[in-house]
DNA sequence: TTACACGCCGTACTATAGTACGGAGTCAAG
DNA sequence: CTTGACTCCGTACTATAGTACGGCGTGTAA
């Protein structure tokens, strides 16, 4: 197989192959002696396909040079593989918690820019740049802990919302109340005016609700609660 | 709050600010006209944060330039920083989908790698380098292709195993059987010592199987096929 | 047999994300 | 008022992961 074939083969560029040769990631086949081409073995492509694949996985190619390593190293333990596996896979969890993070800042983002009026404080910033996590609380020693899984009460309340135009105006609303803490279930409707929002009356406050609506340019008027 | 300073408090070098300030990332503060040294706020400090926060979870200094220009500029049009941000929360998600793909490709390697013994045993590496799920074949035209979808008579072979020591020696067996191509089907069971391969015959071969199974340091014994 | 696509090889270039360095200016403590 | 730590600024260098280029040699097919 010509280096051109190997690359197809194994989905990269003729030049990439050279790299990796140069990088000492694969052996470079000889050159017959009597002339011509260097062949490439499909061994080398499973090596490439290896490569590429554990780069995905988010390896860099020194760490992948070193898992290679251990491949060719006879005594070495599949278990320190596994060890750089699950080093690499708590790293990714990381992201992902991160990444989460972000993602919610940004959903508050785009919540509380409906389209019109102030685009207050960004929480982007907030979202990520949270050194001060609040929940690396100090794990109480649960032999100590009084607090039973309490039963919670949930509330409802009802709001007529004025000032939406569109369904549009109803998401954000819906996304605004959402993000807020204590809040499960949460119902809008542009047609009839209403937002109505289930919630944990010992973590939400109703004022909260309103105050973020009037933020997001709207007006929301308390509705006199049915019970 | 000086260069250095701000620099401590955000965890990074002095270099690295001038950087971000060079690249427009933060602004730099004035020097004051009296003379002396700049002035870093707090609010530089959380940028630089969160700067380094979005890189670490995958986005490039461009990305977070983008980032950071839907927190400024709260005069801008609202929908657009709106329709900025859920770009980014799409990116954001896609993120995150390609890490959680990262994530379950390392729990499967972890999972099927035995956490001991020679290397020849080592899932790992047998997974990242197998040619990675054939689904890219080329689609081939409908309308010409003779090649009806042709009826495969898929086979099961049973091999008798030696050398199994507890179950993760059955999933080691397990996940190298799956590897193959062709193979569809695989039941390895530690109490019984066998291994059931369902495979295409004209895909896969048995003799490739045994093999795959003796470099991982067991013994299979093909049983009479009971047709 | 001749064209031309490929192989070989070295060097150079790209982008990203910093780091380091050298010289001049500035501040503050001893 | 000197010394040392720090700032400021530009330029240059580093690592990672390739990609491109130019000149030459070679293999194959028309």
């Amino acid at each position: 197989m010509t280096i051109s074939r190997a690359a197809q083969a194994a989905g990269v560029g003729v030049e990439t192959i050279r790299f990796y040769e140069r990088r000492g990631l694969i052996k470079q086949p000889l050159k017959p002696r009597n002339g011509g081409f260097r062949s490439y073995h499909s061994d080398a492509v499973a090596r490439i396909r290896f490569i590429r694949q554990a780069q995905e996985i988010g390896f860099s190619l020194r760490e992948i040079e070193e898992l290679l390593a251990l491949e060719a190293d006879p005594k070495a333990d599949c278990g320190e593989v596994r060890g750089q596996a699950q080093l690499k896979r708590d790293e990714v969890r990381r992201k992902i918690i991160q990444l989460k993070r972000m993602e919610r800042a940004l959903d508050r983002l785009i919540a509380t820019c409906p389209g019109s009026g102030a685009l207050g404080a960004c929480t982007i910033l907030d979202g990520l740049a949270a050194p001060r996590t609040a929940k690396t609380r100090p794990i109480t020693n649960g032999a100590h802990t009084k607090r039973a899984k309490k039963v919670h009460a949930m509330k409802t309340v009802t709001f007529t919302i004025e000032g939406m135009h569109c369904e549009a105006c109803a998401s954000t609303i819906r996304a605004l109340l959402q993000t807020e803490p204590g809040v499960t279930g949460v119902d809008v409707s542009f047609a009839r005016k209403k937002a109505r929002v289930l919630f944990d009356p010992e973590i939400a406050r109703e004022a909260a609700f309103r105050d973020k609506i009037a933020k997001a340019g709207y007006r929301a008027l308390a509705e006199p609660q049915p019970k």
